[in-house]
DNA sequence: ACCTGAACACCGTTCAAGT
DNA sequence: ACCTGAACACCGTTCAAGT
């Protein structure tokens, strides 16, 4: 039952009894391609933290320490994976010429991506990646803003603020997204508890306990809108557009 | 050198040799005071990451496993210690007859708690923990939403932009307020690396990279401000105000 | 009633040895 | 050159036994 049964330990690898070599195993050469692939799936199976490299290393029919050889550490596969998960928020993207739609699709986007493969926020703790698809979202949001008329130090500025709403609020929402279908009756628990506060100790809460947890996804177009309406500026004329830096 | 050797094995504890029972120490009776107590003296010193319940114990001069003669488990222990973290948020807070005001101070406050104390932050994947500290913060801003004239539908969804907003770019933060001097310098490596990149390929980065990672307090406030200017009404007229819910 | 300590089922990582 | 497997130094948690 227990998977440290000597049976279990390489289910991925039908081994001969008795020391003998394994058989009917593709025995596939290991590299960071090969081992991210498998860290992939085996992070889309479960959550990302009862992901382990032992589990990663049955999965590849391999000893866990063989990954060593090609990555540095732990942190070191889950930066990589980190940036990876980032592609679909980036492949496709076309600028307009509405700098104000073009941040609200790749914010939106990017949310909708961070949640439906939790490894890119996992690792938020390690810092930007600086990797390519990392750089492509920054590149694509300072590029809206500037051409929406911000100054290269505004631009930074109301970059850094739409990444913290758009990645924090994703941040916020992760363990619940991760749920699932649980969430609504996660939620009902909630405002059910909200409900048996005295109303005394808590009037604001007690008449709005029944609205409290909205969608989550209307909650971030709400603030989203609210940061696009207040920082950056509705499109100039075609006149001052053209002189600002051409579509990419 | 190692923290196993006998000899520190209960480094609080000094024990004569072969079975003697403990001398010179006060054995406070266990409960989940003195272990809230202890817990976060130990999380005030280390990071989050480090602190084990075996840790926990050698602190109390304990077994690690008395603990749970307590505490249901460490998540208990976390969301205990998560509430009483957000203590300083709502100690001495005064609503004012300014309800963007008083969602700004609020806002303000909670995140300077989250980061000067993170273990607020690391429960955030427990969900709300719905106790003392944590429902006045929700009560203060409901409050004040609703005087500002939202009805409560407005009111939840606005306090939820705010709290994600908020908690989210606290969480987003809080990895380099731990290093705290050490900031500036990560900063500037950041920038470094996006000095390197080919202008070519990233043209908006090339161009505002020494923008980049302004102070993250003055990025909070940006942001904070929009959201407020932009879903917290003006407040009403002295007529209108005084058909409100009145000053808690 | 409360605490101990052995035990279980795990972690990430290092390193000498094997092929 | 690459992988194995024993080992190290940890985790959280359970439970029978002690006081």
């Amino acid at each position: 039952m227990s998977s440290l049964d000597p049976e279990s330990w390489c289910r991925t690898n039908v081994r001969i009894v008795v020391k003998a070599q394994p058989v009917d195993v593709k025995r596939v050469r290991l590299n960071r391609e090969v081992i991210c692939g498998a860290a992939a799936d085996l992070l889309a199976e479960t959550d990302a933290a009862t992901f382990s490299l032992r589990a990663l290393g049955e999965r590849l029919g391999v000893d866990a320490t063989a990954f060593y050889r090609h990555f540095a550490d732990k942190d070191d596969l889950l930066r990589e994976l980190g940036d990876r998960s980032l592609a679909p928020a980036t492949r496709g993207f076309k600028a307009t010429d509405d700098p104000r739609d073009d941040i609200r699709r790749m914010c939106t986007g990017l949310r909708r991506t961070l949640l439906s493969n939790q490894v890119g926020l996992s690792i938020t703790s390690l810092g930007p990646t600086r990797r390519t698809n990392e750089l492509q979202i920054t590149e694509v949001l300072l590029d809206a803003l500037m051409r929406a008329g911000l100054d290269t130090d505004r631009a930074a500025m109301v970059y850094h603020v739409f990444i913290e709403y758009t990645v924090g609020s994703a941040a916020l929402d992760a363990p619940l997204a991760a749920i699932g279908a649980q969430r609504s009756a996660t939620y009902r628990q909630w405002r059910a508890d909200y409900q048996k506060l005295a109303p005394n100790d808590y009037p604001a809460i007690s008449a709005t306990f029944r609205s409290l947890y909205p969608s989550s996804d209307l909650v971030f177009e709400e603030g989203l809108e609210a940061l696009i309406g207040a920082l950056v500026p509705k499109p100039a004329s075609r006149r001052a557009r053209t002189r600002a830096a051409p579509n990419r």
